[in-house]
DNA sequence: GCCAAGGGGATTTTT
DNA sequence: TCCCCTTGGC
């Protein structure tokens, strides 16, 4: 039982508490995964049967590290154990139960991309005006009646609902839901909130289904409880309804999705739904400095609604948390790129040790342009995933309409790709032909000659017919055997190799990679069943960080603060602290969104172990203009004694209180100033600081090889100061510097610009 | 039926 | 500014 002895009390005691409805309430950085797999090697090794144990997660990621985790406490016998996303493991098993609900079993899965692209068609065959009708807007709105249970009549019934579209001018949106349900149920598909609101009414409608999945998951854990929706919950909740063995784990000071449904309720209320609860609160932080977890305490403390516990650190008191003020998104992505530079060489860092937090990704760009101008190697996290890119959506568009020729989404995508004589023209009396006859858009394809004429009858057949042979194919072909085939005839590599663009050869590259995929699927011994719909079955619930090529490289890393959820580094930069920014404009409306940019403040922080920088800039370019910033209240809401700034605040303060409250009083005046006259351009706007160094006329930085302790230098923008130590050798001499205006600093003579005066 | 230029919209993101 | 989608001309 060696695995319980490196645990804290309260970790041994979540980790043995097996029988009856557990909370684990975990703060940042205090050893959550620990517990969740030596909990499940636990359970395994009081004889439970991994076959009776669901673990439900939130991410591809999370479920993988677990289950490698799990594996090294209690060797293969974790491959049995029932884990995964809520979305891939009850996929999993309406792939078992479909036809109850009248879904075929090879359902195809829509992603975001299908759903929208459908949800636009019905908006224009509505003749609505989709500005009013924005397809983000509807998909939201769809989005949240789905994740809150309500089916397309129960929503159209709702009058506090509809009231609310009316009241917005968008009194369609119930009948676009029923549409949309319709037209998805037609192609066989379920989008993401479906394999949700799907399994709820299977486990709903099948008191049969229930009771088996009842007893077969006889041990339920579920991972970033905090985050689940309404939809979630309720599975969880009766499919825990026998044995009540279940355990939750979150941090309700880590909800941060609310926006796309997560009900943070569904933590704080746990303890209602199972009085008989045991909690167990995992309040060490072995992450962080004190320093840090200090500040990110004193930040959470100013939201109302939690649970209460005490994070603390034993660990070292750590250094102050640097805060920087720069003038405008270039000149704050200089100074992050030259502290890495710095702090890494002074302090033998890799750049994999650095990360550089966001709140939104187009803040990416400066920080991004800095770093290569200086030469630092950087990774950008997120964005657009190989299975969403258009090449190998499109090779997959021809694998579902291969095993589901139903799958309207695949067909209107492809059916014209690469170019075979099917215009918009064409497809169109297609629809409408399906319209008028109750037909699938399938059989119109294949009864052509029935439905159109000449040439585009020939052409259209002759698409059908092709997804027919690739039909036949697929009956005894191997996985890769079918998918080359199916490359090879439906046109896109070729389309694609003639293509000698930069782009059109990665994308050529991108088809074969996917290629290459699909044949070590093929060669895998672990797995009976080995068929291409196999491959397909999951492939749209697949995402970018399952692909993640080479996670060892040394390069700094940059990411939103939303992805780095759950990942730690030795220093990080959370970067544009404004007002606006962050916290967002958009969440200035209400207390609870205010509170979810607060708890997101409280991820980003919690990131670090060894050290923080904070930045904001007072001035930065937004969809194209300049615009003016004032600093984040976040800043304020810091303990100031855990600070410590990198530039002379611009008010006179006795204390550090109300330091930025300062700044943006200054701001608010200069706002007021430059309201009267035309608006200033950036050099205008640099002059707002008061403290700012204007260079001498043609500063340009000196060779200081042999700089001496007691010259005079220049800095451009510290001002003038004195040399009063030299330190460290060759590559990485530290000069502290007098400066005159700022006082003290320590810089690194190959980075720092110096003239010699 | 195809392509190029123009307009409008623009947090956060997993599945 | 940037990107994606739509539109309009050929």
């Amino acid at each position: 039982m060696d695995y319980l002895a490196g645990l804290n009390p309260s970790q041994r005691g979540a980790v043995e508490q097996i029988k009856g409805p557990v909370m684990i309430v975990a703060g940042a950085g205090s050893g959550k995964t620990r517990v969740i797999t030596y909990r499940v090697a636990h359970l395994i090794r009081q004889g439970v049967d991994p076959f009776n144990i669901l673990v439900l997660t939130f991410t591809n990621k999370a479920a993988k590290e677990m289950r490698e985790r799990i594996m090294k406490v209690v060797g293969q016998e974790a491959k049995n154990i029932w884990m995964g996303t809520f979305h891939s493991v009850f996929a999993r098993i309406l792939r078992v139960e479909a036809e109850l609900i009248g879904y075929p079993k090879n359902f195809t899965i829509y992603d975001t991309d299908d759903s929208k692209s459908l949800l636009r068609a019905i908006i224009k065959e509505m003749n609505l005006d989709d500005k009013l009708y924005n397809v983000n807007h509807v998909y939201g709105r769809i989005s949240s009646a789905k994740n809150n249970l309500i089916s397309p009549q129960e929503y159209n019934k709702n009058e506090a609902i509809m009231a609310e579209d009316i009241a917005n001018g968008r009194g369609q949106i119930g009948q676009l839901y029923m549409t949309y349900a319709q037209r998805c149920y037609r192609a066989g598909a379920m989008d993401f909130d479906d394999l949700l609101f799907k399994t709820n009414v299977l486990l709903n409608k099948h008191p049969d289904v229930l009771h088996k999945y009842q007893h077969q998951f006889k041990y339920l854990m579920v991972d970033e409880y905090q985050d689940t929706n309404f939809s979630q919950y309720l599975i969880v909740k009766r499919l825990a309804a026998v044995s009540e063995n279940i355990c939750v784990v979150g941090d309700d000071a880590q909800s941060i999705y609310a926006f796309r449904g997560a009900n943070i309720q569904n933590i704080l209320n746990f303890q209602k739904d199972y009085p008989d609860v045991k909690v167990f609160k995992l309040e060490q932080n072995y992450r962080s400095t004190k320093m840090i977890v200090n500040a990110a305490n004193s930040v959470i403390e100013k939201n109302k609604n939690q649970l209460e516990k005490n994070v603390f650190s034993d660990n070292e008191e750590g250094e102050k948390i640097k805060v920087a003020r720069a003038f405008s998104d270039n000149e704050e992505g200089k100074i992050v790129a030259e502290a890495i530079a710095q702090e890494k060489s002074l302090k033998g860092l890799q750049y994999k040790d650095f990360a550089i937090l966001y709140r939104t990704n187009a803040q990416s760009r400066a920080m991004e342009e800095a770093l290569r101008k200086i030469g630092i190697p950087y990774k950008l996290y997120g964005g657009t995933s190989f299975y969403q890119r258009k090449e190998i959506k499109d090779l997959i568009a021809y694998f579902r309409l291969t095993f589901n020729p139903n799958d309207e989404e695949a067909l209107k995508r492809v059916i014209n790709y690469p170019r075979r004589g099917i215009g918009d023209t064409t497809i169109e009396k297609i629809m409408v032909t399906a319209d008028q006859r109750q037909f699938r858009l399938w059989d119109v394809v294949v009864n052509a000659q029935m439905f159109l004429d000449g040439r585009s009858a020939t052409a259209v057949g002759n698409f059908g017919l092709m997804i027919q042979s690739f039909q036949a194919l697929a009956k005894t072909g191997s996985a890769f055997d079918v998918a080359m085939h199916i490359a090879q005839h439906c046109g896109i590599l070729k389309d694609l190799y003639e293509d000698k663009s930069v782009e059109g050869l990665s994308r050529y590259e991108n088809i074969q990679e996917l290629l290459n995929g699909i044949k070590e699927f093929s060669e895998r011994e672990d797995i009976a069943e080995k068929g291409l719909d196999i491959f397909m079955q999951d492939i749209a619930l697949l995402t970018n960080d399952d692909n993640d090529k080479d996670p060892n490289a040394d390069t700094v890393s940059l990411m939103t603060i939303h992805s780095s959820k759950g990942l730690e580094y030795p220093v990080v930069f959370i970067v544009g602290l404004e007002e606006n920014l962050f916290p967002s404009q958009l969440a200035l409306n209400s207390r609870s969104e205010l509170e979810e940019e607060r708890r997101l403040f409280y991820v980003a922080v919690t990131r670090a172990e060894k050290k923080l920088h904070l930045s904001y800039a007072t001035s930065r370019y937004r969809w194209g203009t300049l615009n003016n910033c004032e600093p984040s209240r976040f800043l304020d809401e810091l303990d100031p004694s855990c600070l410590a700034l990198d530039f002379q605040p611009r008010s006179p303060m006795t204390s550090m209180d109300g330091g930025f409250q300062g700044e943006r009083m200054a701001w608010k005046q200069k706002d007021q100033d430059t309201f009267t006259k035309p608006k200033p351009k950036v050099m205008k706007t640099t002059s707002i600081l008061p403290k700012a160094h204007v260079p001498t006329e043609g500063f340009s930085p000196s060779d200081t090889t042999g700089l001496q302790v007691g010259m005079e230098v220049e800095h451009e923008r510290f001002g003038f100061g004195k040399v009063v130590n030299l330190e460290g050798n060759k590559q990485d001499i530290k000069a502290t510097i007098f400066f005159k205006e700022l006082g003290q600093k320590q810089l690194l003579l190959k980075f720092a610009k110096l003239r010699i005066v």
